[in-house]
DNA sequence: CGCTAAAAGCAAATTCTTTGCGTTTGGAGG
DNA sequence: CCTCCAAACGCAAAGAATTTGCTTTTAGCG
């Protein structure tokens, strides 16, 4: 098993501080624009002090990152539809989707944003996840699929760089990326 | 031709801060970490208020965005290497480099880390700008030649996807990722 | 049942950000 | 060439956020 994702030992002050900490962050993003949002305001709406926001997490973006992290770790299996093309399209196209929203966009900017690479390499680690589970159903049917750095490449790569330094691609394009990744399988 | 960059009318009072403030921050992040850049300090070492920069760009990322894009912007024309092969691949590897430098991915930090998606946008039309150079003079010469679109889906948004959020990717890889474009040609 | 180390609270000091108002400046029109 | 104007800057005070030293609380452990 791995390590825990945040905070010491689950059940302590700690992690209760930092659950509430989240939560209060993420109401606050909900309700109102993301500049407005400040430590003191989540701190307030937490019910701590800013202070031990600042010494948890040092400044605004790392909390945030943390927060957008979490509401990035997938919370389901890949939906199956009996072959792993069609898997692979249905959770592309909505990964692209959730990705493309708003509110989507600015997770990942929170992520990027914040220092040390570790927020984005977990958030490609849940990609990896998901693409993973797809890939093994494939292998136990006997389907060819492609290597999962090739989906990072031809599939993913593209919806994400798309999203962040252009316009997002639309559900065709998408689709078209996925046939290029199996034409390489 | 095109609209000016940023900042009013060229040689005004204006762009003499405009320049001075760029140059203050260029300064700053060469010789200091860049959570140590402040407003204030920028300020200083331009010769400015800080209200100054206030009230022109808001908040320090929308500086630093600036600022990046700027250096982000490519000074030269594509190496010619005989071939567009030859041409993107050189482009290709250099881009990766440098964009995986240190330096490299805090400049593509800072531009997404701003409000509104012109920067990165800005970002992606030079990438684009170059692309069609090395395109156009492949045509010239009768060679086939990817679409941009394909390059940008094939080539680039691997390299900075893997910057963002994996691994930078070695030369061979990127080399791999030109073939890839040109066996969609 | 105390002890202890880690984490939170509190509050003062510091630094950054915002804002109102007066001054400067570059350019347009007379 | 001169005058006027709007935009941009400087200054300084007010308001927020951040940092920090010290005290208090708390969960886990012997």
């Amino acid at each position: 098993m791995a390590e825990r994702e945040a905070g010491p030992r689950p059940g302590g002050r700690s992690a209760r501080v930092q659950a509430s900490v989240h939560r209060a962050a993420r109401d606050l993003l909900a309700r109102m624009d993301r500049a407005e949002v400040t430590i003191p305001l989540i701190a307030a709406e937490a019910g701590v002090t800013p202070s031990t926001i600042y010494r948890r997490w040092g400044e605004l973006n790392e909390l945030l990152a943390d927060v957008a992290v979490e509401r990035l770790r997938p919370d389901m299996v890949p939906v199956e539809t009996g072959s792993g093309r069609g898997d692979l399209l249905a959770w592309a196209e909505q990964y692209a989707e959730e990705m493309s929203s708003s509110l989507g966009r600015e997770m990942i900017r929170d992520v990027l944003a914040a220092e040390g690479g570790a927020g984005p390499r977990r958030c490609c680690g849940y990609v990896r996840q998901q693409i993973t589970v797809i890939a093994e159903r494939a292998g136990l049917r006997g389907e060819v699929f492609p290597h999962i750095d090739t989906v990072l490449d031809r599939v993913v790569a593209p919806i994400v760089y798309r999203i962040l330094f252009d316009e997002a691609l639309g559900a065709e394009r998408v689709g078209g990326l996925v046939e290029t990744a199996f034409s390489a399988a």
